[in-house]
DNA sequence: CGGCAGTTTGATGTTACTCAATTTAAGTGG
DNA sequence: CCACTTAAATTGAGTAACATCAAACTGCCG
Protein backbone atom coordinates (compact mmCIF):
# COMPACT_ATOMS: atom_id res chain seq x y z
CA UNK A 1 0.00 0.00 0.00
CA UNK A 2 2.68 2.40 0.60
CA UNK A 3 4.33 1.25 -2.87
CA UNK A 4 0.81 2.48 -4.51
CA UNK A 5 0.81 5.75 -2.44
CA UNK A 6 3.76 6.56 -3.76
CA UNK A 7 3.39 5.88 -7.17
CA UNK A 8 0.02 8.07 -6.93
CA UNK A 9 2.00 10.46 -5.40
CA UNK A 10 4.71 10.73 -8.47
CA UNK A 11 1.55 10.33 -11.19
CA UNK A 12 0.04 13.43 -9.28
CA UNK A 13 3.73 15.38 -9.55
CA UNK A 14 3.89 14.43 -13.13
CA UNK A 15 0.40 15.81 -13.43
CA UNK A 16 0.24 18.65 -12.12
CA UNK A 17 3.54 19.57 -12.88
CA UNK A 18 2.50 19.92 -16.08
CA UNK A 19 1.13 23.35 -15.37
CA UNK A 20 4.48 24.37 -14.01
CA UNK A 21 6.90 23.15 -16.94
CA UNK A 22 6.09 21.51 -20.09
CA UNK A 23 9.60 20.41 -20.47
CA UNK A 24 9.68 20.68 -24.14
CA UNK A 25 12.66 21.15 -24.54
CA UNK A 26 14.39 17.68 -23.18
CA UNK A 27 14.99 15.80 -26.95
CA UNK A 28 15.89 12.65 -25.45
CA UNK A 29 14.38 12.23 -22.14
CA UNK A 30 13.73 8.51 -21.47
CA UNK A 31 11.35 8.20 -18.25
CA UNK A 32 9.07 9.84 -16.00
CA UNK A 33 8.39 13.26 -15.76
CA UNK A 34 10.01 14.47 -18.87
CA UNK A 35 8.41 11.85 -21.35
CA UNK A 36 4.63 12.06 -19.84
CA UNK A 37 4.81 15.89 -20.01
CA UNK A 38 6.51 15.54 -23.50
CA UNK A 39 4.05 13.35 -24.63
CA UNK A 40 1.19 15.91 -23.57
CA UNK A 41 2.94 19.13 -25.24
CA UNK A 42 2.75 17.11 -28.06
CA UNK A 43 -0.95 16.11 -27.81
CA UNK A 44 -1.52 20.19 -26.62
CA UNK A 45 0.05 21.15 -30.12
CA UNK A 46 2.74 24.02 -30.07
CA UNK A 47 1.42 26.33 -27.68
CA UNK A 48 3.91 26.28 -25.41
CA UNK A 49 7.56 27.05 -27.09
CA UNK A 50 10.55 26.11 -26.15
CA UNK A 51 12.21 29.44 -25.78
CA UNK A 52 9.87 30.59 -22.93
CA UNK A 53 11.84 33.04 -20.71
CA UNK A 54 10.63 31.93 -17.22
CA UNK A 55 12.14 28.10 -18.11
CA UNK A 56 15.21 26.92 -19.66
CA UNK A 57 17.18 23.32 -19.29
CA UNK A 58 20.80 22.57 -18.53
CA UNK A 59 22.86 19.25 -19.34
CA UNK A 60 25.17 18.08 -17.10
CA UNK A 61 27.81 15.66 -17.68
CA UNK A 62 28.54 12.91 -14.60
CA UNK A 63 30.61 14.03 -11.77
CA UNK A 64 29.82 17.60 -11.94
CA UNK A 65 28.74 19.82 -9.31
CA UNK A 66 25.49 21.30 -10.19
CA UNK A 67 24.60 22.81 -6.71
CA UNK A 68 27.06 24.50 -3.87
CA UNK A 69 24.85 25.81 -0.85
CA UNK A 70 24.13 28.99 0.47
CA UNK A 71 23.97 30.60 -2.82
CA UNK A 72 21.07 32.94 -3.35
CA UNK A 73 19.30 30.94 -7.02
CA UNK A 74 16.47 32.50 -8.32
CA UNK A 75 15.04 28.51 -10.04
CA UNK A 76 13.26 25.73 -9.08
CA UNK A 77 15.08 22.58 -10.41
CA UNK A 78 13.82 19.68 -11.64
CA UNK A 79 15.67 16.71 -13.18
CA UNK A 80 14.29 15.32 -15.59
CA UNK A 81 16.85 12.43 -16.54
CA UNK A 82 19.68 10.65 -15.05
CA UNK A 83 20.61 10.32 -11.57
CA UNK A 84 21.91 12.56 -8.99
CA UNK A 85 22.92 13.06 -5.10
CA UNK A 86 21.73 15.74 -2.92
CA UNK A 87 24.48 15.77 -0.04
CA UNK A 88 25.57 17.42 2.97
CA UNK A 89 29.06 18.38 2.43
CA UNK A 90 30.74 18.29 6.34
CA UNK A 91 33.32 19.45 8.10
CA UNK A 92 36.14 16.65 8.01
CA UNK A 93 35.72 16.27 4.19
CA UNK A 94 33.25 13.52 4.29
CA UNK A 95 29.81 13.87 2.98
CA UNK A 96 26.64 12.83 3.82
CA UNK A 97 24.22 11.66 0.74
CA UNK A 98 20.43 12.71 1.91
CA UNK A 99 18.73 11.63 -0.87
CA UNK A 100 19.25 10.20 -4.75
CA UNK A 101 17.71 12.33 -7.54
CA UNK A 102 15.74 10.24 -9.87
CA UNK A 103 13.56 11.46 -13.12
CA UNK A 104 11.07 14.01 -12.44
CA UNK A 105 12.35 14.54 -8.94
CA UNK A 106 12.25 17.92 -7.32
CA UNK A 107 15.75 18.88 -5.92
CA UNK A 108 14.03 19.56 -2.97
CA UNK A 109 10.07 20.98 -2.11
CA UNK A 110 12.02 23.62 -0.29
CA UNK A 111 13.65 24.56 -2.81
CA UNK A 112 10.29 25.99 -4.25
CA UNK A 113 10.22 28.05 -1.07
CA UNK A 114 13.74 29.46 -0.39
CA UNK A 115 16.45 30.84 -2.53
CA UNK A 116 19.23 28.97 -0.70
CA UNK A 117 19.81 25.82 0.01
CA UNK A 118 21.45 24.21 2.70
CA UNK A 119 22.76 21.15 0.71
CA UNK A 120 24.60 20.09 -2.65
CA UNK A 121 23.76 18.49 -5.94
CA UNK A 122 26.02 16.67 -8.19
CA UNK A 123 25.14 14.61 -11.36
CA UNK A 124 25.80 11.16 -10.75
CA UNK A 125 25.64 9.92 -14.22
CA UNK A 126 25.10 12.52 -17.02
CA UNK A 127 21.62 14.52 -16.48
CA UNK A 128 19.09 16.80 -17.51
CA UNK A 129 17.85 19.40 -15.50
CA UNK A 130 14.74 21.36 -15.64
CA UNK A 131 15.21 24.97 -14.15
CA UNK A 132 12.42 27.40 -13.35
CA UNK A 133 11.96 30.64 -12.29
CA UNK A 134 10.66 30.33 -8.23
CA UNK A 135 8.43 33.11 -8.64
CA UNK A 136 7.21 32.00 -11.61
CA UNK A 137 6.69 28.48 -10.28
CA UNK A 138 4.99 30.21 -6.90
CA UNK A 139 2.41 32.67 -9.31
CA UNK A 140 1.46 29.65 -11.04
CA UNK A 141 1.20 27.61 -7.65
CA UNK A 142 -0.93 30.50 -6.39
CA UNK A 143 -3.11 30.27 -9.26
CA UNK A 144 -3.61 26.23 -9.59
CA UNK A 145 -4.12 24.39 -6.18
CA UNK A 146 -3.04 20.99 -8.36
CA UNK A 147 0.93 22.64 -8.17
CA UNK A 148 0.32 23.55 -4.47
CA UNK A 149 -1.38 20.35 -3.87
CA UNK A 150 2.03 18.34 -5.75
CA UNK A 151 4.52 20.26 -3.92
CA UNK A 152 2.62 19.20 -0.52
CA UNK A 153 2.71 15.94 -1.57
CA UNK A 154 6.67 15.99 -2.95
CA UNK A 155 7.50 17.62 0.72
CA UNK A 156 5.62 15.23 2.60
CA UNK A 157 7.48 12.15 0.31
CA UNK A 158 10.65 14.12 1.15
CA UNK A 159 10.37 14.34 5.25
CA UNK A 160 9.40 11.03 5.15
CA UNK A 161 11.88 9.30 3.39
CA UNK A 162 14.35 11.18 5.38
CA UNK A 163 12.65 10.68 9.28
CA UNK A 164 12.80 6.84 7.90
CA UNK A 165 16.10 7.08 6.83
CA UNK A 166 17.14 8.70 10.26
CA UNK A 167 15.78 5.49 11.82
CA UNK A 168 18.07 3.23 9.28
CA UNK A 169 21.47 5.28 10.26
CA UNK A 170 20.26 4.91 14.58
CA UNK A 171 19.23 1.55 14.85
CA UNK A 172 20.54 -0.16 12.29
CA UNK A 173 23.30 -2.60 11.44
CA UNK A 174 25.48 -2.57 8.13
CA UNK A 175 23.29 -5.61 6.25
CA UNK A 176 20.26 -4.00 7.35
CA UNK A 177 20.97 -0.17 6.47
CA UNK A 178 21.81 -1.48 2.90
CA UNK A 179 19.20 -3.78 2.18
CA UNK A 180 16.92 -1.17 3.64
CA UNK A 181 18.49 1.62 1.11
CA UNK A 182 17.72 -0.79 -1.95
CA UNK A 183 14.29 -1.11 -1.22
CA UNK A 184 13.66 2.34 -1.50
CA UNK A 185 15.66 3.11 -4.21
CA UNK A 186 13.77 -0.14 -6.37
CA UNK A 187 10.76 0.96 -5.34
CA UNK A 188 11.37 4.40 -6.67
CA UNK A 189 13.03 3.02 -9.71
CA UNK A 190 9.78 0.65 -9.62
CA UNK A 191 7.89 3.67 -10.48
CA UNK A 192 9.66 5.25 -13.38
CA UNK A 193 10.68 2.00 -15.27
CA UNK A 194 9.64 -1.73 -16.37
CA UNK A 195 11.63 -4.35 -14.23
CA UNK A 196 11.66 -7.03 -15.38
CA UNK A 197 14.15 -10.15 -13.87
CA UNK A 198 14.11 -8.10 -10.86
CA UNK A 199 17.02 -6.26 -12.41
CA UNK A 200 17.05 -2.82 -11.64
CA UNK A 201 19.34 -0.14 -13.62
CA UNK A 202 21.51 1.65 -10.45
CA UNK A 203 24.45 3.93 -11.39
CA UNK A 204 25.81 3.75 -8.27
CA UNK A 205 29.30 3.19 -7.03
CA UNK A 206 30.09 1.07 -3.79
CA UNK A 207 31.65 4.59 -2.17
CA UNK A 208 27.89 6.14 -3.11
CA UNK A 209 26.63 3.74 -1.20
CA UNK A 210 28.88 3.90 1.57
CA UNK A 211 28.23 8.13 1.87
CA UNK A 212 24.35 7.31 1.86
CA UNK A 213 24.37 4.71 4.66
CA UNK A 214 27.46 6.15 6.75
CA UNK A 215 29.69 3.09 6.17
CA UNK A 216 33.47 2.72 4.77
CA UNK A 217 33.25 1.51 1.21
CA UNK A 218 35.33 -1.33 2.67
CA UNK A 219 32.70 -2.46 4.77
CA UNK A 220 30.04 -2.04 2.09
CA UNK A 221 32.49 -4.17 0.10
CA UNK A 222 31.95 -7.37 2.06
CA UNK A 223 28.08 -6.73 3.36
CA UNK A 224 27.48 -6.67 -0.76
CA UNK A 225 30.21 -9.60 -0.68
CA UNK A 226 27.79 -11.50 1.86
CA UNK A 227 24.42 -10.62 -0.34
CA UNK A 228 26.06 -12.19 -3.65
CA UNK A 229 26.90 -15.15 -1.41
CA UNK A 230 24.23 -15.70 0.15
CA UNK A 231 22.40 -15.36 -3.66
CA UNK A 232 20.69 -12.28 -1.50
CA UNK A 233 21.63 -9.63 -4.38
CA UNK A 234 24.19 -8.43 -6.39
CA UNK A 235 25.41 -5.31 -7.46
CA UNK A 236 27.61 -5.33 -10.79
CA UNK A 237 28.12 -2.94 -13.74
CA UNK A 238 25.35 -0.44 -12.82
CA UNK A 239 22.55 -3.31 -12.23
CA UNK A 240 20.81 -4.67 -9.09
CA UNK A 241 20.23 -7.98 -9.46
CA UNK A 242 17.83 -9.22 -6.47
CA UNK A 243 17.28 -12.92 -6.25
CA UNK A 244 15.91 -13.26 -3.16
CA UNK A 245 13.16 -10.42 -2.45
CA UNK A 246 11.63 -11.80 0.66
CA UNK A 247 15.30 -12.47 2.52
CA UNK A 248 15.80 -8.51 1.62
CA UNK A 249 12.86 -7.52 2.77
CA UNK A 250 13.49 -9.36 6.10
CA UNK A 251 16.89 -7.39 6.60
CA UNK A 252 15.83 -3.71 5.61
CA UNK A 253 11.50 -3.55 6.82
CA UNK A 254 11.84 -1.04 9.51
CA UNK A 255 8.53 -1.25 10.71
CA UNK B 1 23.72 33.73 11.72
CA UNK B 2 21.97 29.90 11.49
CA UNK B 3 20.86 31.46 15.04
CA UNK B 4 18.97 34.23 13.75
CA UNK B 5 17.59 32.77 10.82
CA UNK B 6 16.10 30.57 13.20
CA UNK B 7 14.91 32.81 15.42
CA UNK B 8 13.41 34.84 12.38
CA UNK B 9 11.74 32.19 11.38
CA UNK B 10 10.27 31.31 14.26
CA UNK B 11 9.33 34.94 15.09
CA UNK B 12 7.81 34.89 11.58
CA UNK B 13 5.90 31.78 11.87
CA UNK B 14 4.14 32.97 15.71
CA UNK B 15 3.32 36.06 13.59
CA UNK B 16 1.84 34.61 10.71
CA UNK B 17 -0.33 31.40 13.28
CA UNK B 18 -2.21 34.59 14.70
CA UNK B 19 -4.09 34.42 11.55
CA UNK B 20 -4.63 30.97 12.27
CA UNK B 21 -5.24 30.10 15.90
CA UNK B 22 -5.88 33.25 18.64
CA UNK B 23 -4.94 30.19 21.10
CA UNK B 24 -7.18 31.73 23.48
CA UNK B 25 -8.09 28.84 25.41
CA UNK B 26 -4.52 28.42 26.61
CA UNK B 27 -4.78 29.97 30.05
CA UNK B 28 -1.12 29.04 31.43
CA UNK B 29 0.93 29.39 28.38
CA UNK B 30 4.16 30.64 29.52
CA UNK B 31 6.48 30.62 26.46
CA UNK B 32 6.39 31.35 22.80
CA UNK B 33 3.90 30.81 20.71
CA UNK B 34 0.98 30.69 23.14
CA UNK B 35 2.12 33.51 24.64
CA UNK B 36 2.72 35.83 22.05
CA UNK B 37 -0.82 35.15 20.55
CA UNK B 38 -2.72 35.80 23.92
CA UNK B 39 -1.04 38.96 24.00
CA UNK B 40 -2.25 39.29 20.57
CA UNK B 41 -5.77 38.46 21.27
CA UNK B 42 -6.39 40.28 24.00
CA UNK B 43 -5.40 43.35 22.80
CA UNK B 44 -7.85 42.97 19.85
CA UNK B 45 -10.61 42.65 22.16
CA UNK B 46 -12.86 39.53 23.08
CA UNK B 47 -13.81 38.85 19.22
CA UNK B 48 -11.96 35.60 18.74
CA UNK B 49 -14.34 33.78 21.59
CA UNK B 50 -12.85 30.47 22.98
CA UNK B 51 -15.59 28.15 21.98
CA UNK B 52 -14.87 28.31 18.28
CA UNK B 53 -15.74 25.15 16.40
CA UNK B 54 -12.88 24.47 14.62
CA UNK B 55 -9.99 24.50 17.31
CA UNK B 56 -9.96 23.27 21.09
CA UNK B 57 -7.13 22.20 23.11
CA UNK B 58 -5.84 19.16 24.58
CA UNK B 59 -4.27 19.14 28.32
CA UNK B 60 -1.97 15.86 28.33
CA UNK B 61 -0.09 14.27 31.07
CA UNK B 62 3.54 13.19 30.82
CA UNK B 63 4.53 10.12 29.48
CA UNK B 64 1.11 9.80 27.21
CA UNK B 65 0.92 8.75 23.63
CA UNK B 66 -0.43 11.62 21.95
CA UNK B 67 -0.69 10.15 18.74
CA UNK B 68 -0.40 6.66 16.44
CA UNK B 69 0.63 6.62 13.59
CA UNK B 70 -1.57 5.98 10.23
CA UNK B 71 -4.81 7.49 11.94
CA UNK B 72 -6.68 9.63 9.81
CA UNK B 73 -6.96 12.57 11.87
CA UNK B 74 -8.72 15.93 11.10
CA UNK B 75 -6.38 18.32 12.85
CA UNK B 76 -3.69 20.54 12.88
CA UNK B 77 -1.58 20.58 15.77
CA UNK B 78 0.64 23.08 17.43
CA UNK B 79 2.04 22.63 20.93
CA UNK B 80 1.91 25.43 23.21
CA UNK B 81 3.75 24.29 26.45
CA UNK B 82 5.98 21.93 27.66
CA UNK B 83 8.06 19.34 25.71
CA UNK B 84 7.35 16.44 22.78
CA UNK B 85 8.95 13.90 21.00
CA UNK B 86 7.87 12.80 17.85
CA UNK B 87 9.68 9.15 17.23
CA UNK B 88 9.42 6.20 14.37
CA UNK B 89 8.40 2.77 16.20
CA UNK B 90 10.33 -0.28 14.62
CA UNK B 91 10.14 -3.12 14.39
CA UNK B 92 12.44 -4.91 17.35
CA UNK B 93 10.83 -2.65 19.55
CA UNK B 94 13.30 0.25 19.43
CA UNK B 95 12.17 3.62 18.21
CA UNK B 96 14.02 6.99 16.63
CA UNK B 97 12.97 10.01 17.71
CA UNK B 98 13.27 12.35 15.13
CA UNK B 99 12.62 15.35 17.00
CA UNK B 100 11.87 16.93 19.88
CA UNK B 101 8.54 19.29 19.82
CA UNK B 102 9.13 22.64 21.80
CA UNK B 103 6.60 25.51 22.39
CA UNK B 104 5.52 27.28 19.56
CA UNK B 105 6.20 23.83 16.94
CA UNK B 106 3.79 22.61 14.54
CA UNK B 107 4.05 18.82 15.32
CA UNK B 108 5.41 18.41 11.35
CA UNK B 109 4.41 20.87 8.59
CA UNK B 110 3.26 17.15 6.74
CA UNK B 111 0.49 17.53 9.21
CA UNK B 112 -0.66 20.97 7.09
CA UNK B 113 -1.05 18.62 4.35
CA UNK B 114 -1.83 15.29 4.94
CA UNK B 115 -4.38 13.70 7.13
CA UNK B 116 -2.44 10.71 8.25
CA UNK B 117 0.93 10.51 9.74
CA UNK B 118 3.62 8.44 9.36
CA UNK B 119 5.31 9.28 12.59
CA UNK B 120 4.37 9.13 16.15
CA UNK B 121 3.90 11.61 19.58
CA UNK B 122 4.72 11.20 23.16
CA UNK B 123 4.57 14.10 25.77
CA UNK B 124 8.08 14.21 27.46
CA UNK B 125 6.30 16.81 29.76
CA UNK B 126 2.49 17.64 30.92
CA UNK B 127 1.46 19.48 27.75
CA UNK B 128 -1.13 21.77 25.76
CA UNK B 129 -1.55 21.02 22.34
CA UNK B 130 -3.40 23.39 20.01
CA UNK B 131 -6.04 21.42 17.57
CA UNK B 132 -7.16 23.09 14.63
CA UNK B 133 -8.96 21.44 11.57
CA UNK B 134 -7.04 20.99 8.60
CA UNK B 135 -9.94 22.11 6.29
CA UNK B 136 -9.79 25.37 7.66
CA UNK B 137 -6.39 25.95 8.26
CA UNK B 138 -5.88 25.17 4.36
CA UNK B 139 -8.33 27.86 3.55
CA UNK B 140 -7.06 30.49 5.55
CA UNK B 141 -3.78 29.80 4.11
CA UNK B 142 -5.54 30.20 0.86
CA UNK B 143 -6.30 33.25 1.94
CA UNK B 144 -3.53 34.78 3.69
CA UNK B 145 0.08 34.57 2.02
CA UNK B 146 1.64 35.04 5.14
CA UNK B 147 0.28 31.80 6.79
CA UNK B 148 1.68 30.08 3.45
CA UNK B 149 5.11 31.78 4.45
CA UNK B 150 5.00 30.47 8.02
CA UNK B 151 4.35 26.86 7.28
CA UNK B 152 6.59 26.95 3.88
CA UNK B 153 9.33 28.18 6.77
CA UNK B 154 8.64 25.66 9.13
CA UNK B 155 9.05 23.05 6.52
CA UNK B 156 11.88 24.22 5.30
CA UNK B 157 13.62 24.29 8.76
CA UNK B 158 12.45 20.71 9.64
CA UNK B 159 13.91 19.29 6.56
CA UNK B 160 16.88 21.04 7.02
CA UNK B 161 16.98 19.57 10.26
CA UNK B 162 16.49 16.52 9.08
CA UNK B 163 18.84 16.20 6.97
CA UNK B 164 21.38 17.54 9.57
CA UNK B 165 20.74 14.80 11.57
CA UNK B 166 20.89 12.23 9.25
CA UNK B 167 24.78 13.43 8.24
CA UNK B 168 25.13 13.32 11.96
CA UNK B 169 23.83 9.94 12.41
CA UNK B 170 26.03 8.54 9.41
CA UNK B 171 29.40 9.89 10.38
CA UNK B 172 29.72 11.17 13.76
CA UNK B 173 30.88 9.48 16.61
CA UNK B 174 28.96 9.22 19.89
CA UNK B 175 30.60 12.19 21.30
CA UNK B 176 29.91 14.33 18.28
CA UNK B 177 26.51 13.00 17.70
CA UNK B 178 25.19 14.18 21.33
CA UNK B 179 27.42 17.25 21.15
CA UNK B 180 25.35 17.81 18.01
CA UNK B 181 22.36 17.57 19.73
CA UNK B 182 23.02 19.61 22.59
CA UNK B 183 23.63 22.73 20.30
CA UNK B 184 20.46 22.42 18.00
CA UNK B 185 18.43 22.41 21.32
CA UNK B 186 20.70 24.95 23.14
CA UNK B 187 19.80 26.88 19.61
CA UNK B 188 15.92 26.37 20.07
CA UNK B 189 15.67 26.81 23.76
CA UNK B 190 17.19 29.84 23.02
CA UNK B 191 14.58 31.33 20.75
CA UNK B 192 12.16 30.89 23.64
CA UNK B 193 14.04 31.07 26.96
CA UNK B 194 16.11 33.91 28.05
CA UNK B 195 18.99 31.73 29.12
CA UNK B 196 21.15 32.81 32.30
CA UNK B 197 24.55 31.11 33.00
CA UNK B 198 24.42 28.63 30.17
CA UNK B 199 21.66 26.77 32.11
CA UNK B 200 19.40 25.40 29.73
CA UNK B 201 15.90 23.68 30.96
CA UNK B 202 16.08 20.21 29.21
CA UNK B 203 13.79 17.73 30.55
CA UNK B 204 15.24 14.76 28.70
CA UNK B 205 16.19 11.24 30.38
CA UNK B 206 19.17 9.12 29.00
CA UNK B 207 16.85 7.09 27.10
CA UNK B 208 15.35 9.67 25.19
CA UNK B 209 18.67 10.91 23.92
CA UNK B 210 20.25 7.61 23.29
CA UNK B 211 16.60 7.21 21.51
CA UNK B 212 17.43 10.52 19.42
CA UNK B 213 21.35 9.90 18.51
CA UNK B 214 21.12 6.06 17.83
CA UNK B 215 23.44 5.02 20.90
CA UNK B 216 22.84 2.66 23.73
CA UNK B 217 21.47 4.25 27.45
CA UNK B 218 24.37 2.73 28.92
CA UNK B 219 26.93 4.52 26.57
CA UNK B 220 24.98 7.61 26.91
CA UNK B 221 25.74 7.54 30.62
CA UNK B 222 29.82 7.31 29.85
CA UNK B 223 30.01 9.76 27.40
CA UNK B 224 28.27 12.26 29.57
CA UNK B 225 30.45 11.18 32.39
CA UNK B 226 33.63 11.98 30.37
CA UNK B 227 31.59 15.17 29.27
CA UNK B 228 31.13 15.92 33.68
CA UNK B 229 34.61 15.29 34.14
CA UNK B 230 35.86 17.27 31.35
CA UNK B 231 33.76 19.97 32.43
CA UNK B 232 32.66 20.18 29.03
CA UNK B 233 28.53 19.85 30.17
CA UNK B 234 26.57 18.71 32.66
CA UNK B 235 22.99 17.44 32.60
CA UNK B 236 21.03 16.80 35.82
CA UNK B 237 17.77 17.34 37.48
CA UNK B 238 16.16 18.47 33.83
CA UNK B 239 19.00 21.09 33.46
CA UNK B 240 21.91 21.25 30.73
CA UNK B 241 24.81 23.11 32.06
CA UNK B 242 27.52 24.20 29.69
CA UNK B 243 30.65 25.02 31.18
CA UNK B 244 32.67 25.00 28.13
CA UNK B 245 30.79 26.47 25.03
CA UNK B 246 33.67 26.37 22.23
CA UNK B 247 34.35 22.72 23.49
CA UNK B 248 31.38 21.79 22.50
CA UNK B 249 30.94 23.52 19.28
CA UNK B 250 34.37 22.24 18.36
CA UNK B 251 32.77 18.77 18.83
CA UNK B 252 28.95 18.94 17.46
CA UNK B 253 29.50 21.48 14.53
CA UNK B 254 28.63 19.97 10.96
CA UNK B 255 29.86 21.81 8.96
C1' DC C 1 51.32 -2.03 -22.57
C1' DG C 2 50.73 1.23 -18.53
C1' DG C 3 47.80 3.84 -15.62
C1' DC C 4 43.82 4.58 -13.02
C1' DA C 5 39.53 4.09 -10.53
C1' DG C 6 36.99 0.82 -8.26
C1' DT C 7 36.68 -3.44 -5.74
C1' DT C 8 38.27 -7.19 -2.90
C1' DT C 9 40.84 -9.30 0.81
C1' DG C 10 43.56 -9.69 5.07
C1' DA C 11 45.29 -8.18 9.53
C1' DT C 12 44.68 -5.28 13.27
C1' DG C 13 42.49 -1.62 16.20
C1' DT C 14 38.72 0.97 18.18
C1' DT C 15 34.20 2.08 19.17
C1' DA C 16 30.18 1.09 20.98
C1' DC C 17 27.10 -2.92 22.37
C1' DT C 18 25.71 -6.51 25.65
C1' DC C 19 25.13 -8.42 29.99
C1' DA C 20 25.13 -7.93 34.75
C1' DA C 21 25.79 -5.82 39.08
C1' DT C 22 25.70 -1.64 41.89
C1' DT C 23 24.49 2.97 43.13
C1' DT C 24 21.60 6.88 43.19
C1' DA C 25 17.31 9.28 43.11
C1' DA C 26 12.42 9.63 43.56
C1' DG C 27 8.49 8.37 45.13
C1' DT C 28 4.86 5.85 48.30
C1' DG C 29 2.69 4.21 52.05
C1' DG C 30 3.00 3.28 56.86
C1' DC D 1 10.47 10.41 59.25
C1' DC D 2 11.64 5.96 57.79
C1' DA D 3 11.31 1.33 55.32
C1' DC D 4 10.04 -0.17 50.78
C1' DT D 5 9.61 0.10 45.84
C1' DT D 6 10.78 1.50 41.42
C1' DA D 7 13.01 4.09 37.67
C1' DA D 8 17.24 6.03 36.26
C1' DA D 9 22.11 6.34 36.17
C1' DT D 10 26.64 4.45 36.77
C1' DT D 11 30.36 1.06 36.54
C1' DG D 12 32.88 -3.12 35.02
C1' DA D 13 34.07 -7.04 32.04
C1' DG D 14 33.70 -9.29 27.81
C1' DT D 15 32.35 -9.12 22.92
C1' DA D 16 30.75 -7.90 18.29
C1' DA D 17 30.61 -4.70 14.65
C1' DC D 18 32.73 -1.71 12.00
C1' DA D 19 36.91 1.26 10.98
C1' DT D 20 41.57 1.62 9.52
C1' DC D 21 45.61 0.51 7.06
C1' DA D 22 47.76 -1.76 3.44
C1' DA D 23 48.22 -4.74 -0.35
C1' DA D 24 46.50 -7.24 -4.28
C1' DC D 25 43.32 -7.64 -7.88
C1' DT D 26 39.91 -6.28 -11.69
C1' DG D 27 38.25 -3.96 -15.56
C1' DC D 28 38.67 -0.13 -18.52
C1' DC D 29 40.66 3.28 -21.50
C1' DG D 30 44.26 5.64 -23.76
Amino acid sequence: MAARNDAGAKRQIIRAMKNISPCVACPNSELGFCRAVLKDAEKAGPTLGEGSDWQHHLFIPAGKLVLAPNQPLPDVYVLCNGWGIRFLQLANGRRQIISFLLPGDLFSASTVFEERFHFSVKALTAIQVSAMKRKEVQSRAAANPSVVMAVADFCCMEMEAADRMMAALGHYSAEERIAYLFLHLMKRISALNVIRDHRYPFPLRQQHIAEAVGLTPVHVSRVLGTFRERRTAELSNGVLQVFNLPELQRMGALS
